[in-house]
DNA sequence: GTCTATAAGATGATAGAC
DNA sequence: GTCTATCATCTTATAGAC
């Protein structure tokens, strides 16, 4: 393996910690104490902050770029592969965090702190958001083709908005203290890309 | 005037940061160093930086409140206000930040910074994000009740996919140094909540 | 109101022993 | 690989002169 088993539990900490405080409001001092280590043996495998943000982001990027993969393998059902992509993220707000605090997709965490960061993990926070988007436009359009799915315009702003709202949903969900605010958005938007949309979700129609 | 004139520059500087970085990633110097006073002259107008906060805070929610209700005064066209709040945010996203950085919306940055602001802020952003929200939904229910907008499901659902959406919009946009993506993407949304959606902008329907 | 001076603590980072 | 010790710098914040 090309990654000690101390370097791991280092990038679980500082991911619990950038997931639901950024990357900039957590310190070597606090992976030291939740790693059980001293900072000197932090900065032994990642020297500066930003080796361990780029870490960070390439290990995050692998591992959400496995589920995506894993989804397409399970189904090729547009609907239920936006339904899981859905389910994805809100089993991220469903890991445990920092105490009782939330935690946001990482990407979306690193996008709100994107000026501040080194420009390794500037490069990598926006593939991150190309590969989701791309990943979902291809979804959608293909949802369209066979007729599961229904929506108007581009297929790559629709991706966009959609990416953007199921991130901003979490931060919404965060700040109201309630993940459920994340599903309910979710099942909406879900609902509105589905082929028959009178049939969503809370539709009033008697 | 209960605010003196250093007082407001103190907290247009201040805005201009925690709208590019975040509220954490600026300091007293920062504050100092732009507004050509010394930090100690702004602990004078503002004890703490949680005192600062939430008089940022407060103000920028009161702004943006006046700003609802001058869309609100100045049409009752649902889509029409609808197109207003977008451009609103865009307007954000247009005035000039720090340096060559692009500013978001204070309300959605600060929710990214949830976890670590002060209590009194928390409440703040949260009663913000609320508000907001409440008034998207105000004209997504009324805009369906007189057939200038046509959506299914809940309106608060509706609305709250909406805002977040716009936010995570501008994230996106951020991330990918591009503005117009964050154009882009509100056309979409506003084309999609349309009475027609197959006169959508974008639409391929021949 | 603004300044100088200063405090106490945190931060990322390095040198060198074990 | 991990440690102790140390560094320069930055942070919020206060005391007291002008």
């Amino acid at each position: 393996m090309t990654t000690s088993d101390t370097a791991h539990a280092i990038l679980d900490a500082a991911q619990a910690l950038a997931q639901t405080r950024g990357f900039n409001a957590f310190s070597y001092r606090d992976l030291a104490d939740r790693v059980g280590i001293r900072t000197a043996s932090i900065h032994y495998h990642f020297p500066s902050k930003a080796d361990l943000g780029r870490a960070l982001v390439e290990r995050y990027h692998d591992v959400v770029a496995g589920m995506l993969a894993a989804i397409a393998r399970d189904t090729t059902d547009a609907p239920e592969r936006l339904a899981r992509y859905a389910d994805l993220l809100e089993s991220v707000l469903a890991t445990p965090g920092e105490g009782d605090e939330l935690r946001i997709c990482l990407g979306g965490m690193l996008a709100s702190d994107f000026p501040t960061l080194p420009p390794d993990m500037q490069e990598g926070v926006a593939y991150f958001v190309r590969a989701n988007v791309a990943w979902l436009a291809d979804v959608l359009e293909r949802g369209r083709n066979d007729g599961t799915l229904a929506f108007t315009g581009d297929s790559d702003a629709a991706a966009t908005a959609l990416f953007s709202a199921l991130e901003g949903a979490m931060m919404v969900a965060r700040s109201c203290d309630d993940p459920s605010r994340y599903r309910a958005t979710a099942d909406w938007l879900l609902a509105n890309f589905a082929r028959n949309a009178s049939t969503a979700v809370g539709t009033t129609v008697g």
